[in-house]
DNA sequence: AGCACGCCGACT
DNA sequence: GTCGGCGTGCTC
């Protein structure tokens, strides 16, 4: 009889310890089991198998509580390495959340602790068993001759019958083999030759010394160049090479980018089908793949030896999960490039405080490449929306803006409108009581969406219809305020009426594709204008755009979130970048109600560093990142009596220790959840999430309902 | 997280 | 008497 110490799943999420099973068949460490617990059925990670003569009673005796037999094995060969179980027990312990968790976003879904067998597709082929062939007929032996080893066994059923002799008297063999499906296969473009500037900072990175370097390059000035000859030079080396990118940057330009340039390329990202990942999965953990593309989770891949991990916009907060276990996947990046003595690029044109910080005091080497390949900076215009509103003018489209967008459109070029609002108006008030519509689920105001008539909850997403009036007053003056980007691609084609807009937001990109689709047809000029959100600020290039709007830059500002300037000022710089790509000038016009504001200021200058001064100066000041460490604990619960009593000893146990905090926070209801943040400001991190881990365990012994989620480092405190 | 168990109010 | 709402405790 075995004993299988394994982990449950999904059981709960508060539970972080093992629990112990038998079995009669011997099973491997690191598999999984099928398992009855708690009147349920589960399924376990298997991470300790010891092998016992003992009876059941005995056992049952020893250890002091009932031991049950696992209902099945669902893998007979282990699902990841010793190196990456150890990975799994750090990030756990870092990020304080339960190792369950941290296996399951480790894992690809195929192989989540919670997910059902995955069976890889098999496919038949044959392969000649040498005899002598004298014995053959004419036409056996013709077939005999003409089958090729591996070929496939469907192929050869469908241009003869007589091979079925030929298996019967064990000239052919059938075998399986695991079915992957076929890459594409790209020309090879080559590599580019490094112009001077970019020569001279890859051989300032090749010699560094430091284990992690920033690569701070301006938008346009070829750092995608410089690394990609980073990685062909550690992949020569024989290591594996890792490039992380944004969630929204992996497009197939990225992928075609790199796959043009090396062989065994895997992308990995969350967009992939489940059996795509299996297999890249399993490409990388049996050392058939040199290179990974991927997303925040592939820094979790089963590499063997890695030389070289790039983080290519490394400012960006993709690489940040908001959800247990809330890991950085540059934390980890820096976790395993130690454990493989391998190095860590960053690489941003905008780069995080953090980041700059720490280059700046010599923690990373810093490398920088500060000119356009094209020499041309675009111009950048701030409007006063103040005074365009004094004026009479619209606060949606300025006038300076209108007057850029028909010279754009005269010339045949593009345009970009940017604004941070989706839908059609983010408010709907009643003018009478000034009632603002909220929803059910939600302490958040609802968008009307003018298409359906309907309003929505940005949050949870439930739709209601449009009332005819105020459900407080009953009167009917419900008016609707502000501006999303239907509107404003409304207002756009009353300005210009021969014009094509399109529009890109997550409400017409939901559906797998149409995100790229938008941009394929903004790509082949099929719109002169394209409106959209954030997500059309980043690392996209095209040549023919030649303006940037950004219509209400500040709106961030209002926001009073610690980082919100940072946030701001990445925003706006990257998408200034949009501009002016190729050979012709580029210009910005950013419209905003505080145009004196510092954020605004270092952007039309187009100056991180004067950006970074005073941001930097303003942290120190309020002890704010890098200057201090975050840890923010989030209580939510429906029932808001159980969720005060989880605070008042969650809070109680946190002072009790001596952590600086403040006092427990209530933040919006989301979701019909009551929520609460209790926020811990300390210097020494390792330290403080040391006690916090102790804190945590201790809150669970309470067995309270309430749900627990811990943010080390949050950037966003809600 | 769920599921059982037990306590208490409401209703045949 | 007994059904079910919900607070509490536990899961090898």
């Amino acid at each position: 009889m075995y004993l299988l110490e394994l982990y449950v799943t999904s059981a709960s999420l508060n539970i972080n310890h093992p629990f112990t099973y038998y079995s009669d068949e011997e099973v491997k460490p690191f598999c999984r089991v099928k398992i009855s617990f708690n009147h349920r059925l589960t399924s376990g990670f298997i991470y300790r198998v010891t092998k016992t003569q003992k009876s059941l009673k005995e056992l049952e005796k020893d250890l002091g509580f009932k031991v049950l037999k696992i209902k099945e094995i669902i893998d007979q060969e282990p699902i990841m390495s010793m190196e990456l179980f150890s990975l799994a027990k750090w990030l756990s312990k870092v990020t304080v959340s339960p190792l369950i968790a941290a296996l399951n976003v480790m894992l690809p879904k195929s192989l989540k602790t919670a997910s059902t067998l995955y069976q890889p597709k098999k496919i038949k082929k044959v392969k000649k068993v040498s005899k002598d062939t004298a014995l053959l007929t004419s036409k056996q032996k013709l077939l005999f001759d003409s089958i090729q080893d591996g070929e496939l066994l469907s192929e050869l059923n469908k241009r003869t019958t007589i091979h079925k002799t030929l298996l019967n008297k064990g000239y052919l063999e059938i075998y399986e083999e695991e079915y992957r499906s076929e890459d594409k296969v790209y020309y090879k473009a080559g590599f580019k030759e490094l112009t001077e500037d970019q020569n001279k900072v890859y051989q300032a990175i090749l010699a560094s010394e430091k284990i992690v370097n920033l690569l701070f390059g301006v938008t346009g000035s070829g750092k995608t160049e410089v690394y990609l000859h980073l990685a062909r030079h550690y992949l020569n080396l024989g290591k594996q090479v890792l490039i992380l990118v944004p969630e929204i940057a992996l497009t197939p330009q990225m992928i075609k980018r790199v796959k043009e340039r090396f062989d065994n390329v895997a992308i990995y990202h969350s967009y992939l089908s489940d059996k795509k990942r299996h297999e890249e999965y399993f490409k990388v953990l049996h050392g058939e793949v040199k290179i990974v593309v991927g997303t925040r989770s592939s820094i979790f891949l089963p590499f063997n030896d890695l030389g070289l991990i790039i983080v290519d916009e490394e400012h960006d907060h993709s690489y940040k999960q908001d959800n247990v276990p809330c890991y950085s996947a540059k934390m980890v990046a820096f976790k395993r490039a130690k454990d493989f003595k391998a190095k860590v690029l960053l690489a941003s044109a905008t780069p995080s405080l953090e980041v700059y910080n720490h280059a700046l005091k010599g923690d990373y080497g810093l490398f920088k490449l500060s000119k356009r390949i094209n020499e041309k900076m675009p111009k950048i215009k701030i409007v006063d929306l103040n005074k365009e509103v004094k004026k009479g003018h619209s606060a949606i489209i300025s006038e300076p803006l209108k007057e850029a967008l028909s010279d754009v459109l005269a010339k045949g070029k593009q345009a970009i409108i940017l604004i941070n609002r989706k839908g059609y108006a983010p408010i709907v008030r009643c003018s009478e009581c000034n009632e603002v519509l909220t929803c059910r689920d939600c302490d958040v105001s609802l968008s009307y969406h003018n298409d359906t008539n309907t309003l929505k909850c940005n949050v949870c997403g439930r739709v209601y219809p449009m009332p005819y009036e105020c459900p407080k007053c009953h009167e009917h003056s419900l008016v609707k305020y502000g501006f999303g980007t239907k509107k404003v691609v409304e207002v756009l084609s009353e300005l210009f009426k021969e014009a094509k807009i399109g529009r890109l937001d997550a409400d017409n990109t939901s559906k797998k594709d149409a995100h790229e689709m938008i941009l394929e047809k903004f790509a082949r000029h099929e719109y002169d204008i394209l409106v959209g959100t954030q997500m059309l600020a980043k690392g996209l290039d095209f040549e023919d755009v030649i303006l940037v709007g950004i219509l209400n830059a500040d709106a961030g500002l209002m926001h009073e979130d610690f980082n919100s300037s940072e946030v701001t000022f990445d925003l706006l710089e990257q998408a200034s970048g949009r501009s002016g790509r190729s050979n012709c000038e580029g210009e910005v016009i950013i419209q905003a109600f505080n145009p004196d504001h510092y954020v605004l200021k270092a952007v039309s200058e187009s100056s991180y560093e004067s950006f970074y001064k005073t941001e930097i100066a303003y942290r120190k000041k309020a002890k704010y990142p890098p200057f201090s460490h975050l840890i923010a604990l989030y209580l939510s619960d429906e029932n808001e009596k159980r969720l005060n009593k989880a605070s008042f000893i969650l809070y109680n146990l946190i002072l009790k220790t001596g952590l600086k905090c403040y006092e427990p926070y209530t933040l919006k209801r989301l979701n019909r959840r009551h929520r609460l943040r209790i926020l811990i400001k300390e210097d020494d991190l390792v330290k403080a999430i040391n006690v916090v881990n102790g804190v945590v365990s201790k809150y669970l012994t309470y067995n309270l309902a309430t749900s627990l989620k811990v943010d080390i480092d949050p950037l966003y405190l809600e």
